[in-house]
DNA sequence: TCTGGGGTCCTCCGCCAA
DNA sequence: TCTGTTGGCGGAGGACCC
């Protein structure tokens, strides 16, 4: 499967067995760094961290120089230059980065139309369908690292498995500059050993909560009953956890993704008291939001706020259109009025407005109640719940949450009051 | 010591209608 | 008319991802 280096990394050779195998996920390495290195070569080798020089940024990237001395993504970027005092810092040109990108998924739609962009630096691609033109997993993963280092000129990470799970932890194992194969027959061997937080989806509060029940690895996760996970963690997580525990992962790559929601949300340099310029923040905020609504071409059924304070505790507020809108003053309006319901008035360090399409937020999960007969009738839901969770183990079920398929109405009403 | 911005999904709660 | 139960849905908040 493959060799470690040392450092943690596993990498593959290039002729691996791949049996079994078809789907990849690419990886940029330190891509905002790796782009403004390109750029700019005198940078290459230094120490890099892309952020905001002043005021309350993050490290949105930083150089694998960077790296070793701790820093990470998501840091606040004096803290990062506590720890690497010497480190260059650039801030981040997401033009230079989208036209980087564009480049990359070019190559990959090069090789194969299956591709599923995840983010600005990574994506799926399923190349089943292209062996004929390309050779295998394996070889189509060496051609695309060539072909990006080649072409665009930065170095990317490739983990090929029989699915999207197992091929999104095979990259980040194999970073930087790696290839990680997992033969289909191999996927339970390769998942076992590792940590719980190794898993797509499982953070750090997660973490905690399992460890704290002694689930600390993906074999602990597999071995533990299913109710026991869910006390940890809740029942949609447990279950997706266990099938992922197992190497079951049936999600398809998806070409095409609807966008449910679009906002703007900013950070002041200083925290803000008065009012009426969190007002007019957040009318600019509803501007941005509205002309990109436009350029998108849908309308706000919803209108959310943001509200971070001080002492960094955090509001929303949201509330739905009576006429669903993409003009910008009257989504800045709505959020104003939102914000002129609060009552707390301590001093503010954030404000955000966000546009949602309706019915498409919020819940979505299958929830799970004690045996009733009248609940048997709704066949659907029921197969559904027993092709999530096995069979025999639903004796009633139901969807709940906003945008869930609706299932009660198949039932007749208790009270019979329609 | 200080914690960005853009998203998605899940859980819980309360209100309302039948 | 009142009360209890159920289900739908809106909303708030949090976890997680890059």
């Amino acid at each position: 499967m493959g060799r470690g280096d040392g450092s943690g990394r596993l990498v593959s050779s290039e002729d691996a067995d791949d049996t079994g195998t078809g789907i990849l996920h690419v990886d940029m390495d330190a891509f905002y760094a790796s782009v403004e290195v390109l750029h700019d070569p005198s940078l290459r080798g230094l120490p890099l961290i892309i952020g905001a020089p002043d005021g309350r940024s993050v490290v949105s990237s930083a150089s694998y120089e960077a790296r070793r001395f701790g820093v990470r993504s998501a840091m606040p970027v004096s803290q990062a230059l506590r720890l690497c005092p010497h480190a260059r810092v650039v801030p981040p040109d997401f033009t230079k980065y989208r036209a980087a990108s564009s480049a990359v998924m070019e190559i990959f739609h090069s090789v194969t139309p299956l591709v599923e962009q995840l983010s600005i630096d990574e994506a799926f691609l399923d190349v089943r369908g292209v062996r004929r033109l390309w050779g295998t997993p394996g070889q189509i993963a060496v051609l695309l690292r060539r072909r990006v280092h080649d072409e665009v000129g930065i170095t990317c990470s490739v983990g090929v498995a029989a699915t999207k799970h197992i091929a999104k932890m095979a990259s980040t194992i194999s970073k930087p500059d790696g290839m990680l194969i997992v033969p289909a027959a191999r996927t339970q061997e390769f998942l076992d050993p590792r940590p719980v937080g190794a898993m797509w989806g499982v953070g750090p509060k997660a973490v905690e909560a399992l460890e704290r029940r002694g689930i600390r690895l993906i074999r602990d996760v597999r071995e533990t009953p299913f109710e026991s996970l869910s006390r940890a963690v809740g029942p949609a997580l447990a279950q997706r956890m266990q099938q992922l525990a197992h190497g079951e992962d049936a999600r398809p790559v998806e070409t095409e993704r609807v966008e449910k929601s679009l906002g703007h949300e900013e950070t002041f340099d200083r925290d803000i008291t008065d009012a009426d310029v969190l007002r007019s923040e957040l009318l600019r905020l509803g501007d941005r939001v509205g002309a990109r609504l436009r350029s998108a071409g849908w309308r706000a059924g919803a209108v959310a706020i943001k509200i971070r304070f001080a002492d960094f505790s955090t509001v929303s507020r949201t509330v739905s259109l009576t006429e669903p809108t993409e003009v910008g003053q009257r989504i800045g309006e709505t959020a104003v009025a939102l914000f002129d319901q609060l009552e707390r008035r301590d001093p503010v360090r954030l404000v955000g407005v966000r546009a949602e399409k309706l019915g498409e937020s919020g819940g979505g999960a299958l929830a799970l109640w004690d045996d009733d007969e009248e609940q048997r009738r709704l066949e659907g839901t029921l197969d559904d719940a027993r092709a999530r969770f096995g069979v025999g183990m639903i004796t009633r079920a139901r969807h709940v949450g906003r945008g869930a398929e609706r299932t009660a109405s198949d039932a007749p009403r208790p009270f019979g009051r329609e």
